[in-house]
DNA sequence: AGGTAATGTGAATCCCGGTTCACTTCTTGG
DNA sequence: CCAAGAAGTGAACCGGGATTCACATTACCT
């Protein structure tokens, strides 16, 4: 906090006129700039497309936007940070996954996917960008990174693709 | 410290002739657990079948050890923790990307699966289950769960299935 | 201008639980 | 049976950092 407010320019006390406790202050922030993202995701999964060029677009969209703030990203995605805020990032991550649900029971309905439960396959789908982002991002990442981000990033669409889109056993 | 001295039948001070700190305690737990985990899921990585079948056991085991022990599986998983356990949390993750890594290499040298980097699909699928399962299990789920267990397995071993395995546009 | 409320200040407080250590008890080898 | 080292004890210590609060400053109204 001490650190925080001299970044501000104001008190230590100060910080306390505006929010009741270290936790909520970062919950709040977290929020914010979470809600940057999400809104970014939600651009992306708009439009006339089909659900699979909707999908492409929105996986490709998380990770350039996680790749191009790495430090934020990791913030947003793996840090460890206090239960209110790691609270806060639940909620996050539930919000992705509502927007991904939305455009899986759209293919479902265009019949480009197969019948399943939309929920379970977005929620998949989030776990999945995550997890193959918090190599690459975590701090101490070692570069050059171990694929080539083109090569990475259409992999990691492919994967999210044949998830939701594709029969088991071609 | 105080409570797990208690609960051992042990004075505090005695903890530390055997752990240096709180977080060396915690990190060795954690090892322990998560390697009979691992042996599990290594297991069920074994044998002379099919890749594809070899990932569905292996997807079941982590699904169904997970739901046996919830509890368990949400601090191996999910719970804020130490940084040093943190650090053995992502050895354990890696550790199953590698097994799951060296299936999806068989699978591809069998013409099963499709020609990927088999590293990031493995993180991948590490971080579907991982995500699918951190709502049922974390501590106030609601029960009953959203999807029966039966449909939640099924469904979620057919995303990882077809994430290594499918063509993208059937 | 004068008063009142709102906001800012930052050194001091306070809390908490991990860690220490002087002392006791047990174990082992000769 | 007796050192002497190893292991156990738990009350007290201690550091660090979030939080407080008595006072100063600013903003805003009549």
């Amino acid at each position: 906090m001490q650190i925080v407010a001299a970044d501000a320019g104001v008190a230590t006390g100060t910080i306390y006129r505006h929010f009741p406790s270290k936790a909520e202050l970062f919950a709040t922030v977290f929020q914010r700039v979470a809600g940057q993202e999400v809104d970014a995701v939600a651009a992306a999964a708009g439009g006339p497309d089909s659900a699979a060029i909707r999908l492409q677009r929105v996986a490709e969209t998380f990770i350039q936007r996680a790749l191009a703030a790495p430090r934020l990203a990791y913030a947003l995605l793996a840090e460890p940070v206090d239960p209110l805020v790691e609270a806060e990032r639940l909620v996050f991550r539930r919000t992705y996954a509502a927007i991904l649900a939305d455009l899986v029971d759209d293919g479902i309905r265009q019949a480009a996917f197969p019948p399943q439960s939309s929920d379970l396959s977005a929620t998949a789908l989030v776990g999945l960008l995550a997890e193959t982002l918090v190599g690459p991002l975590s701090p101490q990442a070692a570069d050059p990174p171990a694929l080539p981000v083109n090569q990475f990033t259409q992999e990691t669409v492919a994967l999210c693709l044949r998830a939701v889109s594709a029969r088991s056993h071609p």
